[in-house]
DNA sequence: TCAATAATGTACCAATTGGTACAGATAGCG
DNA sequence: CGCTATCTGTACCAATTGGTACATTATTGA
């Protein structure tokens, strides 16, 4: 029988877009092996634990690249300024300025939070506190920034919600742009 | 055998939750059944269509809901300031201070945005629009007015996204504190 | 080359899905 | 009372759900 696949890894982001279009619940076996172009077979080879599995394993996926991309650039040394600035652009190259829905927020929303929620606080929680350390490093008291980081996670979060919602990508972009203009404003 | 309910819209709210807590695919004719307490002979007696026609009611009653206790009272003639104030204060009773997620919401990040598109984007332009319309009434001028309208709409369901992600309801009563103290700052 | 391991397709499973059919039961009304 | 329209439970349906079992095939390292 023919191989498909050499890694596991590289199925993760087709697993990644079947449960951010359909969700947890919706993302069935049936989609999944239509995506993935793997059979259950291969597909339970790979995680044993089933669809479960298969979504902790993109939970962690997009965690780590959060983690690396987003989350430490954040609390590095360096300008703080320029590091919000990149937070901002590698945010919109990640959720394609907007045609992308957040995978874990979705989740979020779901009934399955009951199932990750650890996942789904841990990925929003470090988002906020990163942005938070890089504005106090910027100068501004721990409360405002720990106010702005909220407002700004949240803003994204919500930018996303209404650029599917109104089908208008551009939501999401001028929502960026206000944060660039005020995240470091009164400085 | 028994009668149990008297009115179909006696039943919306009910329909609601299910909806609300599990999504569109999520909410099982079991899962219904067993909220509302009626069969599936009562249920299809009333919604004929199904699933899709339960929604689209449940759709339509929250509509009607905002348009009356929400949007109307924005565009209305009367103090602007305090039409805004009284629009907060109305939402956070709505989502139940953060409790509550927004059904229409869920509804847009999920693939069932595709079916019921048209009142999903309705439900958040007009509320966009009646918020702008206030603002412009309070003295600002149009494109500042639409810019605070849509961060506002968009802030509200971030804050509903992150509330239950975080499983910390008071990120909601933040998130509306800071507009009822931004949203007419600058006249 | 050849065994061991990794990967794969297929057949199968019980449970659940949304939905239909319909025979009863109930309620309101004359 | 009795008639009619409304309501409701039950049995049933084909399709799909997530998951298992297993025989077969590739690949790899010795």
């Amino acid at each position: 029988m023919a191989r498909t696949v050499a890694e596991r890894a590289d199925i993760l982001p087709l697993l990644g877009e079947v449960f951010r279009e359909h969700g947890y619940e919706g993302a069935s076996l049936a989609h999944i092996t239509a995506r993935t172009g793997l059979g259950k077979g291969s597909l339970y080879h790979f995680f044993p634990g089933g669809k479960e599995e298969m979504a902790a394993a993109v939970l962690a996926e997009i965690d780590g690249w959060f983690e690396v991309n987003v989350y430490a650039p954040l609390r590095a040394d360096g300008d703080p300024a320029a590091a919000v600035r990149d937070m901002l652009a590698r945010t919109d190259a990640y959720f394609r300025s907007g045609r992308r829905v957040c995978l874990v927020g979705v989740f979020a929303l779901g009934e399955v939070r009951d199932r990750f929620g650890a996942a789904v606080a841990s990925y929003f929680a470090r988002w906020r506190d990163a942005l938070a350390a890089a504005l106090t490093r910027a100068g501004f008291p721990s409360a405002q920034a720990d106010d702005r980081a909220e407002e700004a996670v949240l803003a994204i979060q919500g930018a996303l919600v209404l650029a599917r919602a109104l089908d208008d990508p551009a939501v999401f972009g001028r929502a960026l742009e206000r944060l660039g203009q005020r995240l470091l404003d009164g400085l």
